[in-house]
DNA sequence: AGCCCAGTGTACTGGGCGGTATAATCTCCG
DNA sequence: CGGAGATTATACCGCCCAGTACACTGGGCT
């Protein structure tokens, strides 16, 4: 399953036989065909894992959205994330979203969730500034909260393309300023 | 070629066989083979015709950048395009440079240089905003296109998992009230 | 007419694909 | 030990894929 997400992200999910996925992991056809009942199948378990894993790595993150530096964190571990890859696979649910999403409907729907879920942290973060205070009281904060979710999609298409940070940090820096625009005096 | 490329439009380049494009465009094998090598030549030719379609198809907005009404034509345009498809294919380009930039570097390189020129014709509209002194001097003109290039692939990622204007509307939007922001008094 | 040849239709090939069948092996329990 | 059921290795199948071979067409030239 880890090598199949590795597999997918380098070559794509229709790109990448099961012959393949089964050699580098070193197991049989057998054990294949025990866990899933397809090909199809495996892509969307390994679809819903990423998912799982990318929230569960940004869980901490998420709660801390609350504050100005709570969004400097979860542009720079985004970031991190990427460089640590040399910038050659971006966002591995963008990738199979974009690969699969006009074909697969199960795969479109599981990402949607994603984004719904990344935005909601997003707005529950925001929502709370504006309680606080710190944040102007006419602040669209659904519209604020798709936005981000855009440019963090965006900017990762562009590492991959680009292979480089360039991009996608000068990206998250006017978020940042834009964001930081709806502060209020007393912020 | 055009039916290759609604093919790769809906099930991606991959997962679209050489046999179903034939017959879709109601062609022979030795035609093909006759005008390509092979498919990932057609990929990349197909790849680079949408690049350049789309770049003609904006061409005449790419030169109204330099206005506040140009960049909403350009969201206004954009909008309009990935509605006419009812939001299943997001960006052709995007889409296929997700699916196999790790993979095919020509394909990689020609989006890169395709998001290149794209960020250009809006350095070019910001840089003459700025020069008329509509925007401020201090403006970061290069980061701002980088922004925007952002912001418009990540929308069209959004239009096509979510099958809905919402998100990149309210992306747009708040773009907007971004790029207005770095105007100045006399604007 | 006779020839040529670029362009076209189509049958074919070898290989790799997803998926299955079957036999071997392990594990647990009496 | 012995046997039953779950798990695993591997040989295999038919199909579809990218790519090729070859026969045919029709228009231009001599």
């Amino acid at each position: 399953m880890v090598s199949a997400a590795r597999l997918f992200a380098r070559q794509g999910a229709r790109g990448t036989s099961i012959d393949e996925i089964l050699s580098e992991s070193g197991t049989g056809k057998s054990q294949f065909y025990h866990y899933f009942s397809d090909k199809d199948e495996l892509i969307r378990c390994v679809h819903a894992m990423q998912i799982e894993r990318m929230l569960a790595l940004h869980s901490v993150i998420f709660e801390q959205l609350d504050s100005w530096e709570g969004f400097e964190l979860l542009q720079d571990t985004v970031l991190h994330l990427l460089e640590s890859q040399r910038f050659q696979n971006g966002c591995p649910i963008g990738s199979l979203a974009s690969e699969l999403a006009a074909s697969d409907e199960l795969v479109r729907i599981d990402t949607e969730q994603y984004f719904d879920r990344k935005k909601a942290a997003i707005v529950r973060g925001l929502t709370s500034m504006k309680l606080r205070g710190e944040l102007r009281a006419d602040t669209d904060v659904q519209g604020l909260a798709d936005f981000v979710v855009t440019v963090l999609q965006g900017a990762k298409l562009m590492c991959k393309v680009r292979r480089s940070a360039d991009s996608a940090s000068a990206s998250f820096r006017h978020m940042m300023a834009y964001l930081r625009s709806h502060r209020t005096a007393l912020a």
